[in-house]
DNA sequence: CTCTTTCATTGACACCCATCAATGTATCAG
DNA sequence: CTGATACATTGATGGGTGTCAATGAAAGAG
């Protein structure tokens, strides 16, 4: 599918390095992905609980199933969420912890959190 | 104008509380103004010198002038960036650097950085 | 005042997106 | 096999968005 490749240096903060224009591309295309009311809860909801299926999603969102499927997608190609197990009919997403952290780190939002770490340009699956 | 709230705790890393509606509205409208290959550019230019006027800025992104003005006016309004100064004919922009922190923080982005404490819910110009 | 430069706004056009109803697919219960 | 449930996909539709040419507005040079 597709690439984000980590910055080294965090790109939207003050004193950052000019941005390639791929770079730039891939970072627009996962903020796209949180420019939606809907998608930022689902994030939020499967963040506060780990695992969540869709049916889970529908009501408090108030949106239909087949629209709640479509976010879902979206969410998953832009490498922010993945299924995480299918038991039965119910197929359960969780977030990819390392998408949310490169997008903050990218912003400047301070150094990576555990684990993340940063060399030069690793290539990240999504 | 807009007001977006500073939330007390990141809503998108795991863990998080549910967020409310008109959190996640004010996050996504955010997100949505990095949501363009353009836009991401023009913030990464003015994070790196500290002020660009509109004219420092058709020339590398390829656009014509109206566009990169339109793109400007976007960012402005979501209160990413604002008018620095006026000199002549030419406009400055800079970043608004709580802005982003406060983005950063959102999604999980470790803590933030200094100066920006938060203690509840601070409104916040935009 | 007149001309030039810089920027913002308007109008038009093609394209993209969020949404839902309808349909298809897969799994389990009986 | 039959029916029910959870999910994904397709098709249609209304609204939003990025882009530029053309025009307007403001400030300085001469």
């Amino acid at each position: 599918m597709k690439e984000l490749r980590v910055l080294e240096q965090p790109c939207c903060a003050p004193g950052a390095p000019p941005l390639a224009k791929g770079s730039a591309r891939a970072l627009a295309e996962r903020f796209k992905a949180l420019s939606d009311p809907a998608r930022v809860s689902i994030v939020n909801r499967i963040a506060g609980a780990g695992e969540v299926c869709t049916c889970q999603l529908t009501a408090p969102l108030g949106l239909s199933q087949p629209t709640v499927s479509h976010h879902l997608r979206v969410l998953k190609e832009a490498g922010l969420i993945e299924v995480a197990r299918r038991r039965g009919t119910w197929t359960f997403y969780r977030l990819v912890p390392e998408a949310m952290e490169q997008l903050a780190f990218a912003i400047g939002g301070g150094p990576v959190p555990e684990g993340a770490l940063v060399t030069r340009e690793r290539a990240v699956a999504s």
